[in-house]
DNA sequence: TCTTGACTCTTACCTTAGGTCATAGCCTAC
DNA sequence: GTAGGCTATGACCTAAGGTAAGAGTCAAGA
C-alpha cells in the first residue's frame, strides 16, 4: 500500500488550504484517491503529483477551469493556450508599467503641490498686479524675453520654481549689495538659461486631448496621464504668469533702482 | 438649471455601464443629483466630474471603497495610499515578469519536445546498448573525452541535438566516402566544439532545489522555473547518455572500420 | 386617447477562488 | 467515557459588476 495523506497533511505538505482541497474536489480538479466510510478524504502519491501540476499552472495565473482542461484533455493545445496566456501577461505588464508611471507622477505632483502652495508662490501678488508687472517687464526687456522666460518656467516643476524664487531673492539681495559697490548685476536670462539646461522637467504642457481631460478642465484639479504630466488647472497659467512677472518685476526693481 | 443626464446618457458619455452607475449609487460612491418621482436617476455636472475622478482612481486599480475614502475624507492621506499602491504595483510587475519568463521557457521546451520525440532521438537504441557503446567509446577516446562531450550535450537544446545528430549522420556518410578515398575523417570533438561555441543553450542543468521540483522528480515531466530551464526528467540523462554513446559509437564504427 | 417601443426601476442570481463560521460527526489518548 | 483535535458539510461573504426577469415609465405616432 502506498502512503496516504489526509487533507491536513496534504495541505501542510503543499501549502494550500484545506478549503482549497475541498473546492478542488468539488470542481473535479483533484479528487481524493479514497473516501473513508466517514467520508474523510485520503490522497496518495498520484494526487500529490497532480496537485503539484495544478499549482504549477496556477502559478502561471491559469484559471482553474483551464487547468482541468490541460490536465484531463489530451487533445488540449497547451502551446496555444500558453501563447494566448503570454499575450495576456504582456498586456498586463504594459498596463502595470503605465500605472506605475502614473502613480509616480501623481505622487510627485502632490508632493510638489504640498511643498509649494499658491500663497507661497503668489506671495500676496494678485493676477491683476502681475499683469501690470508683466507689461512693465515687456517694456523693459521686450516681449520675446518675457515670453521665453514664461515658456521656460512652464517646463519646470514647482519645487524647481521655488528654488528659482529663492535664487531670485538671493540674487536680488546680492544685487542690492553689488549696487552699493557699483557692480553690474548678472543677467536673469543667463540664470534661467543655466537652469533650463540643468533641470528640464515635464511640467506644464497643457494637452486636453480626450473627453476626460475636457471634463476636468473646469475643475481646477490635476489630471495626470501616464505619458506626460498634464496640469489641467486654469489657475496654473495665471500663477506662472504672475510668478514670472513678479520675478521680472523684482529684478527690474533692483536693476533699475 | 444646469443640464441633467439620465443613466443612459451618463453611461454612454463616460463609457461605464448602467449597472455600474446603479452599483456606485448603492455604494454611496456616486449618488444622482435628483431622483424623479418615478425614481429615475438624474445626474448633473457635479456628478459627471465626480465620476471622472472615480474613473481616474479606478484606472489606478484602487478598490472602490478606497476611492470613496479618497473623495469623501479630506483627512485621507492620499500620498501614503499612493505609495502603498506603488509597492503593490511593483510587486505585481516583478511577478508578471517572472511569469512571462516561465511561460516563455515552457513554450520553448514544449516546442522542442514536440520537434524531437524520444524515438527520434533513440532511433531504436536502448539504454543498455548505449551503455555498452559508452564503454567502447571510453575505451577508444578516454573517459575525459566522453564525459566532456556528454557535459556539452547537456548544454544544448533538443533541436540543436537533432541538428547535431543529422550532422553526425552526414559526417558518417562523408566518412564512409572518405574512407574509400583513404582520407582522414574530421574530428568529432572539433565538430562538437564548434557547435559549443556557436549555440550554447540553457538546457539540462538539473537543480531540484525546492519541494515542488522534488515532487516532480519521479513524474518524468518538465518543471520549468523562471530563472532557468530545469529538466526534471529521469529519462533525460539516459537519453543524453544514449545519444552521446550512439554518436561516439557511430563515429567509432566508421573510424575503426 | 391608446398603443408601441424604448427606457428605467428593483430584485435576484451568477461569476473567481476561495475565507469564515456554525454545526455536527469522527478519532484517539487518557 | 470523555476531552480535545480533526474532519465534513452547508451557508454566507468577498469585488465589481453581468445577466435576466418582471414591472413601471416616458414620448411619439395613429
Amino acid at each position: 500500500m502506498s502512503t496516504t495523506y489526509t487533507v491536513n497533511q496534504l495541505a501542510s505538505l503543499t501549502g494550500v488550504s484545506i478549503k482549497t482541497l475541498h473546492l478542488y474536489d468539488k470542481l473535479g480538479l483533484l479528487k481524493p484517491a479514497i473516501r473513508t466510510d466517514s467520508r474523510y478524504r485520503l490522497y496518495q502519491e498520484k494526487e500529490l503529483l497532480r496537485l503539484q501540476q495544478i499549482l504549477f499552472y496556477k502559478e502561471l495565473d491559469f484559471p482553474l477551469k483551464e487547468i482541468i482542461q490541460i490536465l484531463d484533455d489530451p487533445e488540449f493545445n497547451l502551446i496555444r493556450a500558453l501563447e494566448g496566456h503570454k499575450k495576456l501577461l504582456q498586456f498586463k505588464k504594459t498596463r502595470i508599467h503605465k500605472l506605475l508611471k502614473t502613480v509616480d507622477n501623481t505622487i510627485y505632483s502632490l508632493k510638489n503641490n504640498i511643498m509649494l502652495n499658491t500663497d507661497e508662490l503668489y506671495d500676496g501678488l494678485s493676477a491683476e498686479q502681475a499683469m501690470e508687472y508683466r507689461a512693465e517687464a515687456i517694456k523693459a526687456y521686450g516681449n520675446d524675453a518675457v515670453t521665453k522666460a514664461e515658456d521656460h518656467l512652464k517646463t519646470l516643476s514647482r519645487d524647481e520654481i521655488k528654488q528659482l524664487v529663492n535664487r531670485q531673492k538671493e540674487l536680488a539681495k546680492e544685487l542690492s549689495l553689488l549696487k552699493d559697490q557699483n557692480h553690474t548685476a548678472p543677467n536673469v536670462q543667463q540664470l534661467i538659461h543655466e537652469h533650463y539646461l540643468n533641470t528640464r522637467k515635464l511640467w506644464g504642457t497643457y494637452n486636453a486631448t480626450d473627453k476626460q481631460a475636457e471634463a476636468y478642465k473646469g475643475l481646477g484639479k490635476l489630471y495626470l496621464t501616464d505619458e506626460r504630466f498634464t496640469a489641467v488647472n486654469e489657475k496654473t497659467d495665471a500663477e506662472f504668469t504672475a510668478f514670472i512677472c513678479k520675478a521680472m518685476a523684482y529684478y527690474a526693481d533692483h536693476e533699475l533702482s
